[in-house]
DNA sequence: CGCTTGCTTGGAGTGCACTCCAACCTTCTA
DNA sequence: TAGAAGGTTGGAGTGCACTCCAAGCAAGCG
């Protein structure tokens, strides 16, 4: 299973292919309290995991989908922007460029003339996803072979 | 399942958790050729598919176990090393910081004595991988989920 | 001989995803 | 009414993993 298929011409011109899988600051995430609709962004950042920092530039780069202000011009969030934030969350995990994302945003806001290419977008995603956890579990062989080696060895020694 | 076991204390303090795949310029490894034990550095590119240029890094930060070189100064790879590369090509699939894999190569470097420190690891390796496998299958629900969704819009309103 | 190809080096540059700073404003509590 | 706690902004800084550059050396070829 190789990462990248590609042609011999493709070869030459091959582009980064670059995945972050950033986790930052991220603590247990909270329950959502019943009842709210109204969140600050210290709230959001506690229920979600993502600092302060990040939601404001999640919002600037286009990565939500415009978030309410309050009469003071504060941050107000949403039960919305709460599952669109779990959602994100969940593609970052797949390693997708944040690039990527806020595409799928764009789409998003489109409205619904957009649905092809959103489900193109999310299983070209799910390939991703798939050939990631082949990939995973070879190296899990491989470790696994390692480590019962090292097992192996430490037995034989203590033996000795 | 979260990404990081946390202690109120350690919240605080949480510190950067970044893990970086970085799949830069793979061509498909080719087959490495019989009774052959002198690599020069584009040949190893072609069969590691990583650039000249991140090998000569990965020397200078001490991921490789010593190079040999030519009588002019040339860089000559042998099968070890490509073994080596391989086993940190899977390293790096595991979203493994460089540094945590220079930490390992320095642990070979020492010796049989750092097969306990070698073992543990992997182990915390093998860990994160089975951490990351969970997390990429609940991504794909969720992606099915979704595609699922669109799938049955579009049905919708095709019949419509 | 000149030319091309491929290798060498230290150090600077790139792209991504944050992460932080300074200066300021508003609201709450003592 | 003072001060702390929390919010706002544009823009600069950080860390990681490469990625590239300039200048130079060695080998092969017509």
């Amino acid at each position: 299973m190789t990462v990248i298929e590609s042609t011999p011409v493709e070869i030459e011109s091959a582009r980064v292919e670059s995945a972050i899988v950033s986790l930052c600051k991220v603590r247990p995430p909270h329950p959502r309290p019943e009842g709210q609709d109204r969140y600050t962004i210290s709230e959001v950042s506690a229920l979600s995991g993502l600092t302060a920092h990040t939601l404001r530039w999640y919002e600037r780069i286009g990565l939500m989908p415009h978030v309410d202000r309050s009469h003071t011009g504060q941050r107000r969030f949403t039960n919305k922007d709460l599952d669109w934030l779990a959602f994100v969350g969940k593609l970052r995990l797949t390693g997708m460029p944040v690039a990527d994302m806020v595409r799928y945003a764009e789409l998003v806001r489109e409205g619904a003339h957009t649905f092809d290419a959103r489900q193109e977008l999310l299983e070209q995603t799910r390939r991703d996803v798939l050939t990631r956890m082949a990939e995973l579990q070879d190296t899990l062989a491989v470790l696994d072979h390692k480590i019962d080696y090292y097992a192996e060895a430490r037995r034989a020694s203590e033996t000795a």
